[in-house]
DNA sequence: AAAATAGTGTCTTTCAGACAATATTTA
DNA sequence: TAAATATTGTCTGAAAGACACTATTTT
């Protein structure tokens, strides 16, 4: 009896974000479809699930960031899987959510079909779009109070006061110097470059995340959402 | 060009799980349709998600609780979704999953259609259900260190130490009590209810979940899954 | 020199956990 | 009475945060 059914559409949107002068954005393509809703507006980077295309869902959001966005190689971690009749017009539907951070250094530039827009700034999107936002943004700081997840945020190279503008600008709001140094000297996951770089003051100790080392596990996404 | 195109498969699977003796079980349905993979094998329970039927994915999870296992009203939570071609042998697929906690004293007898067995004892299930299992464990003990989740677990009355069993249970180790009680009444969600009853030693003050109040957001599954 | 930034030492407060002491039940 | 369980008081060590002090750069 099931043999000929058809299943609800099934997608993948993506919550990329980085930090642009201290702030964050978050990454939007223009929609280009003139048969899809929402034509000539703003979204989040999503796509069909392909099948014969997409080995599984976390392929489909990779290339829906390199087709939308031209990022490749971003920290990707799937959020949750939105659902229902209304989310989208043309009918029940899922997109499993995931977030995306990138480093500054490596984000795309803006462009016609692509562009950053400051979160702190954005009310509304189409679809559920600001509620997947919301929940991304929450998942973030959550994490950020209990792992090195803003490292991905972070360029190359970067200085502990550095670091911790980044962990206050996704937090917002300050954290005390040296908290946070015993907190990511504790984490264990950066090494010194060796080098000492002047921002406007004394110069800071540069370091960089530490390669293939026990303590680098925590970085990676589990499975699990926590 | 996406006119008539086919989705791939969508399901939600359900990890249930329960707390009979002191040990954690998990709820598996038998599987009853020759045409489907796995018929007479014992599954997670779960169901194919009906548009016309489904208001969401979490609505299919309930069904699938009422439907394989009889339970009407869990702690129903997200977990993950769990994607691709090789997880069904039907062909590329997504199931997304949830986990669900009953009190012993509401959850159904062991039946020819449904039983429990104790999750220590499992060692393999039908599809991926083995990797799912994992993960839900994962996240309830996760969760179990910075929330009250356990809570579910627990019948409508328990004393302070029978809740700390049961936590102890969750996470396989032993918690200092004079944390535990420091932990839980910082959380401000139990409340006594007077009475006093005794397990074999001195009668232990009895408490419930406190009703409608600021503090008991934190019980409720947030979208976001932490 | 003044201002900005970096790095480190140390004091105080807070909290987890250990442990003791007391109390009340069952065997 | 002995054993089991419950509850509360208090001590100790570890960690967080506040704050001060020194150092090095830019302006």
């Amino acid at each position: 009896m099931n043999e000929n059914r058809t299943y609800p559409m099934l997608m993948v949107d993506v919550i990329l974000l980085t930090l642009i002068e201290r702030k964050l954005h978050v990454g939007l393509a223009l929609r280009m479809n003139p048969d899809e809703p929402f034509f000539g507006a703003w979204t989040v980077p999503g796509v069909m699930v392909r099948p014969e295309q997409d080995a599984d869902a976390e392929a489909a959001a990779r290339r829906a960031l390199l087709s939308k966005a031209g990022v490749s190689s971003p920290y990707l971690e799937q959020l949750y899987t939105f659902s229902g009749q209304l989310r989208d017009s043309r009918g029940w539907s899922a997109s499993i959510a995931y977030y995306a951070l990138v480093p500054a250094d490596a984000a795309p530039e803006t462009q016609d079909k692509f562009r950053w827009v400051e979160v702190d700034s954005l009310t509304q999107l189409p679809f559920d779009h600001m509620t997947i936002l919301q929940s991304a943004l929450e998942r973030v700081r959550s994490k950020t109070t209990y792992s090195a997840l803003p490292i991905h945020l972070a360029p190359a190279e970067f200085s502990m006061s550095g670091l911790r503008t980044i962990y206050e600008q996704v937090l917002g709001g300050s954290i005390p110097g040296r908290t946070f140094e015993r907190y990511i000297e504790q984490l264990d996951i950066l090494e010194p470059t060796g080098e000492l770089k002047s921002f406007g003051g004394a110069p800071a100790k540069m370091y960089r995340i530490k390669q293939r080392k026990g303590g680098l596990a925590q970085l990676g996404p589990s499975l699990l959402a926590r």
